[in-house]
DNA sequence: ATGTAGACTTACGTCGACA
DNA sequence: GTGTCGACGTAAGTCTACA
C-alpha cells in the first residue's frame, strides 16, 4: 500500500503524544514545530520529513529506537 | 544528536542499495525518484520525506518492518 | 485544545548538462 | 556510475485568525 509508511507515523505520533499527556500546542513549544503543522501531519494531511519527525521525537522524549521498533510492529500489522 | 535519524537513514539505505547490488540509476528508475536527489540522500545533503523514502523501500523490495529495526539498531548504536 | 483557511518563505524533488 | 551545478515547480513548514 501506498502511504503506509505516512499512515502509520502519523498514528503513533499522536498516540505517544497522548502517552506523554502533551497537547499538540504544548507539542509544537517544545518542539519549535508549528502547531497547525502538527495538526496536519496527525490527520495525515501533512508528509513530514525526517528532520521534523527527529524534532518531534526528541520533543516526546521518546528515543528513536524504542519508536522505531513500535513503528515496525504497527507497519507490519 | 540532531539529523541523527538522517544521517542512519541514508547509511541505511545505502547499504540495502549495495546489497541488492542495484546502481543509484537504477533504482531511481525503480523508484520514480531523481538519481541526483538519491545521490544528495545517500550523501546526507537532503532531507527526505516519509513519503519518498516509502517509494525507496518499495522500490528496494525491502519490507517497511524488516528496515525500520534494521534503522532502530543503527540508532541504537 | 483542535481544525481549517490563506498568505508566505524555504526546501524538497525534477531535469539537463558536465566532470 | 556517481557528484555537482543551476534552474525550476511544488509542497514542506510558519504564522495569523476564527470557529
Amino acid at each position: 500500500m501506498e502511504l503506509e509508511l505516512r499512515v502509520k507515523t502519523a498514528e503513533l505520533l499522536k498516540v505517544v503524544r497522548l502517552e506523554k499527556g502533551l497537547s499538540q500546542e504544548r507539542l509544537a513549544r517544545m518542539s519549535g514545530i508549528d502547531r497547525t503543522f502538527i495538526s496536519g501531519v496527525e490527520r495525515c494531511c501533512r508528509n513530514i520529513t525526517l528532520d521534523t519527525l527527529d524534532k518531534l521525537l526528541q520533543a516526546l522524549e521518546t528515543d528513536r529506537s524504542g519508536f522505531l521498533i513500535r513503528l515496525a510492529v504497527l507497519v507490519a500489522t
